[in-house]
DNA sequence: ACAATTCTCAACCAGATGGTTGACTATTAT
DNA sequence: ATAATAGTCAACCATCTGGTTGAGAATTGT
C-alpha cells in the first residue's frame, strides 16, 4: 500500500497509467511523451512495477507492459472507507453527532481509555 | 493531486487519517501511539495540513485536527476511473476488444498518430 | 559479420524526506 | 511569579528520490 500510494505520487507515473489505459505500451512508447531520458523513465516505470501496478512481457528486445489494476481496487477500496464522510447529508447529519461524541470524551478521557 | 497521494504514501500518516476517521483529535493525541519525537508526529500532521487533509483549530495551546474529506474524495475519484478494468466480466470483454485493437494499432502506428 | 535498436545497470548529483535534539513561544495551572 | 503543558521552529543527519551520463547486454536488421 505504502508502494502504490508512493508511486501514484507523481504526475509522470500517473501520466503513463493513464497512456496505459489505452491498451499496452512498450518502455519507449511510454517514455517517449517526457522530456526526460529513457533512463529516467524506465525508473518510473520499474517503480510501477514493483509497487505491482504494472506487469511486463518480454519480447525479444523490447518490454510490453500492461496495466495491473489489482492495487488500483485496492487503493480505490482504502479510499472508499472514507467515502461516508463526504457523501450524503445523512452521513453529515451522523457525522455530527458522532463528532459532538468526540468533543464529549475529548474533554474528559481518549477513546478507548480504560475508565 | 502529488501531495495528496504522497501523504497517503506513508503509514503513519494513513494511521492518522484512520484515527482522526473516529473524530477530533490535537496534536499529541495523534503522536501519541508513535514512537518518534512530537516534532517528527508534528511534521506529518503538518503534510496532512499541507495536502488539504485535515484541518486545525488553534484553541488555546492546544490544536485540534479535523479530517477533511475533500481530497480523498477527489483521489477516490481519480482511482475511479480505472474501475471498468477490475470490476465486471462485461468490462473484461470489453477490456480483451480494447487490448486487441492496441495490439494491432502497436504493430503498425501508434495511437492517434496520423496516417 | 556488423550496425542499429531497445532497454537496463551503475555511478554520480542535487534536492526532498523523515527522523533527531535543543531552544523557543504561548497558554494554563499552582 | 513560577512551573508545567502543548506545540512549533531551526539546525542537523542519514537515507531516499528523480534526474543525469556512460557503458553494456540482448535482440533485430542489413
Amino acid at each position: 500500500m505504502d508502494a502504490v500510494f508512493h508511486a501514484l505520487g507523481d504526475a509522470t507515473r500517473r501520466r503513463m497509467l493513464a497512456d496505459l489505459a489505452n491498451g499496452e505500451r512498450t518502455v519507449s512508447q511510454l517514455a517517449e511523451p517526457y522530456a526526460m531520458s529513457l533512463a529516467a523513465a524506465s525508473k518510473h516505470i520499474k517503480t510501477l512495477e514493483n509497487a505491482g501496478l504494472i506487469r511486463r512481457e518480454v519480447r525479444g528486445r523490447t518490454h510490453l507492459c500492461r496495466l495491473d489494476p489489482g492495487p488500483l481496487a485496492q487503493a480505490h477500496q482504502w479510499l472508499g472507507f472514507y467515502e461516508r464522510f463526504w457523501t450524503s447529508r445523512l452521513d453529515a447529519l451522523e457525522r455530527l453527532l458522532r463528532e459532538e461524541d468526540a468533543a464529549a470524551n475529548v474533554t474528559n478521557t481518549r477513546d478507548g481509555d480504560p475508565r
